[in-house]
DNA sequence: CTTTAGGATGTTTACGTAAACATCGCCTCG
DNA sequence: CGAGGCGATGTTTACGTAAACATCCTAAAG
C-alpha cells in the first residue's frame, strides 16, 4: 500500500542533507550552503531550507564533515591524572582557548603513569579524531624507542622536558624557586631546607635545583632534601623531619598542598608559622590566601599556558610545520604571611 | 620524465587503504581486514600488509571510520569548570571509565554560567562529533524553553536536579548533610551553624536543607545560614562571622575548602578546632587528612558517579532509548580530628 | 575424477558532506 | 536589442572506510 521506501521504524536514522533538500524542494548542495552560513542563497529559499531542517530536525553530520574536510577540529590532551593542582588548571585553560578558537579537547586518559600505560594511550591516539595533540604527561616516562608521538600531528609538551624534538610550554619552575629561596635568604634564614616533590616529576627536579643553586650561590649549606609525592599527606609525613630540625628556620616547599602538610606537622610541633618558621610554598593554588597563615607562594600561570600551548598547535596546524622550541611562563613571586625575618636566637 | 601521478610535495596527503592496499598488492578490503583484526586472513597477506602500512605510515582515519559505523566512540561532557572540587574528579572518573569502554571524552566548557554561555556550549554540542552526552552544569541555569539538549543524543545529567527528562545520577548530598549533623548532634552540640554554598548550587541547597530538617527534627533551633562561594577565601570571610557567635560550637560547612577557610577564622579567633569548635566538612577532597587538625567531613564518591554515569551513557547507547530515573549514590561519613563532644561552659 | 563446501580475497556500494564545475536567468551596459 | 557578466542554484565527484556480495581456489568427500 504504502510507498515502498517507508521511513523505517527501527533505529533513528540520521536525517542528511538530501532527505532536507527533497523537503525543500532544493538541491543537497544548497541545503549545505545554508547549514554553512554561505551568503548567496536568496533569504527565500533559505527560509525554505531552514523551515525543512527544522521539521526534520536535521542535524549536520560531523563525521561526514571531517570526512570532507580533513579537520575535526579537536584538540587531543593526553595526561595522567585532573588530581594533580596544575593539570586541572591547565587543561581548563586550554579547553578554554580551544573552544575560543573553535576546537573541542579530548581527554586521553594514561590509565597508570607507567611506561605501557604511557604507551597505551599513545596507541589509543591513532585511532582517535584529534587534529593535534597536547601531552601534559611527565614526558621523561617515555621511553623514546618505544612510543612515537605519530609523525605529522601537530603536537606540544606541556611542562616537561621533551627535548629539541618538539615544541614545548614550559613553566619557569627553576626561577620560582630561586625566588623563593632568594626570599628567604632575604629574610635572614640561613637554614633553608627544601621539601620536594617526587623525583619521578620533572617539574621537582627543576624546583630543586632552582633552590640548591641559590643556596649555592648564597655559600650556604646545601642539606638534604626530603620528599614528598605532592599530597597534603606525603606533606606531613616529610613536615615531621623537618620540623624536628631546630637549625632550619624556614621550608620551601615544592607545592602548596605539601605546604599545608607541613603546617600541621609545625603545628603538632608546637612550632609557629611564621615566627618560628618560615615556608613558602609553589602554584598559587586557590586555597592558598586562606591558609593559616596565608601562604606565601609562588605564583603558576596555568592559564598561559594553556593559552600558550593552544596558541603554539594553531600554528602548527596553520603552517604544517612542527617548529621545536621551548616557550618559557615567567613565574611570579607572592607575599603572603606565612614568611618573617628569621628571629635572632640563642 | 616520472610518472604523472607524482606524489605531491605539498600538505602530507593522508595514506588510505587504498594506497597500502597497492604497496602490498592487495585489495583495499583485505587492508581493512588486517586493520581490523578480522581473522580470516592468512598470516602471510597479513604481513604483507603490515608491512606496507608501516613503510606508508598508514593510520586509519576516524572521521571515514565514523561515517561508516555512525558513531564516533566519544562522549562529551558539558561543564563549567573543572575548578570546582569535584568536577575534576567526575571527569576523571567518567574519562577513565569511557576509555575502559573503548570511548574518548570531550570535554565542552561553557565558558560563563550563564544561561547564554550554557546556551552556547549546547548549540556547540550540534556540531560536536560525540555519540552522547554527560552535563555537569547546575541544570536550573538552563532554561527549558530555550535549552534543548539535541533529540536522540543519549543524555546523563550529573549532580543535578534535571526533572524527570532525563537520566540522573546524583550524589546523596541530603543524607550527607544529615549524617554530618547527626554526628554533631551526638557530640552533644546544640548552636550547630552552617556556612553553606552558593544560592546558585543545587549541590549547596540540598546540603542546606539536610541539615536544617536534622536540626529541626532533634528540635534545636536553626540559626540564619552563612553563604560562601565554595573558595576558602569565602569560608574565611563566612567564618568571621560565625567564630563571632560564641554560642556556636559547631559548624558544618558545605565544603572542605570553605572549612580551610573558618579553620583560619577560628583561629585568628583564638579558638582552637576541636576544643573550643568543631567543624565539619563536605567531600573529603584529598587535603583533608593533613589539616590541622585533620578534618571530619562527608565523602563523596565522585569515582562512582563517574562509573555510573559512563554506565548510563553505555546502556542508552546500546537499547537506543532513554530511560529516565535518578541514581544516587551514597556518601560517606569520614570521622577524623575536627570534632570533638562539646564541653560544659559555664 | 568430479563435486562441493568453505575459507581467502576481490569488487561494489553507500555513509553525508562540500569543493569544483556547470547551468540558468536576469540585469546592465554599450 | 544583443552581449556579457554575475548571482543563484543544480550536478558531479571525491573524501576513506567497511558491509554486503561476488569470485576464486583448495581440500575433502563421494
Amino acid at each position: 500500500m504504502t510507498s515502498g521506501k517507508a521511513p523505517r521504524e527501527g533505529r533513528k536514522r540520521h536525517v542528511s542533507m538530501g532527505d532536507v533538500a527533497r523537503r525543500a524542494g532544493v538541491s543537497a548542495q544548497t541545503v549545505s550552503r545554508v547549514s554553512n552560513g554561505y551568503q548567496g542563497v536568496i533569504p527565500q529559499t533559505r527560509e525554505l531550507v531552514l523551515k525543512a531542517m527544522d521539521e526534520l530536525g536535521y542535524r549536520p553530520n560531523s563525521a561526514a564533515r571531517a570526512l570532507k574536510l580533513g579537520s575535526f577540529h579537536t584538540i587531543g590532551v593526553i595526561t595522567f591524572s585532573l588530581e594533580a593542582v596544575g593539570n586541572h588548571r591547565t587543561i581548563q585553560a586550554i579547553s578554554v582557548a580551544a573552544a575560543k578558537a573553535g576546537y573541542a579537547v579530548t581527554l586521553i586518559p594514561v590509565d597508570l603513569p607507567t611506561q605501557s600505560g604511557v604507551e597505551h594511550a599513545f596507541g589509543r591516539l591513532e585511532e582517535l579524531a584529534v587534529d593535534a595533540v597536547a601531552v601534559i604527561v611527565e614526558v621523561h616516562l617515555l621511553d623514546r624507542a618505544k612510543v612515537v608521538l605519530p609523525p605529522g600531528v601537530p603536537t606540544v609538551v606541556v611542562d616537561s622536558d621533551a627535548g629539541d624534538a618538539y615544541t614545548v610550554v614550559d613553566t619557569d619552575q627553576a626561577d620560582g624557586a630561586r625566588q623563593a629561596t632568594r626570599h628567604l635568604l632575604e629574610l635572614g634564614h640561613t637554614t633553608i631546607r627544601h621539601l620536594a616533590g617526587p623525583e619521578s616529576s620533572y617539574a621537582a627536579q627543576r624546583r630543586v635545583d632552582g633552590w640548591r643553586e641559590t643556596l649555592i650561590e648564597a655559600g650556604l649549606e646545601v642539606k638534604d632534601i626530603v620528599r614528598g609525592d605532592w599530597s597534603a599527606a606525603s606533606g606531613y609525613e616529610a613536615g615531621r623531619t623537618l620540623v624536628a630540625d631546630t637549625q632550619c628556620t624556614a621550608v620551601f616547599c615544592a607545592n602548596d598542598q605539601m605546604a599545608l602538610g607541613l603546617y600541621r606537622a609545625a603545628a603538632e610541633a608546637g612550632r609557629r608559622i611564621p615566627e618560628d618558621l618560615s615556608v613558602v610554598g609553589f602554584d598559587d593554588s586557590a586555597d592558598t590566601p586562606a591558609y593559616s597563615p596565608p601562604l606565601t607562594t609562588i605564583h603558576q600561570d596555568f592559564a598561559e599556558v594553556g593559552r600558550r600551548s593552544v596558541a603554539a598547535i594553531l600554528e602548527q596546524l596553520r603552517t604544517g610545520e612542527q617548529k621545536p622550541g621551548t616557550s618559557i611562563v615567567p613565574t611570579r613571586f607572592i607575599h603572603r604571611a606565612s614568611t618573617a625575618p628569621v628571629r635572632v636566637s640563642s
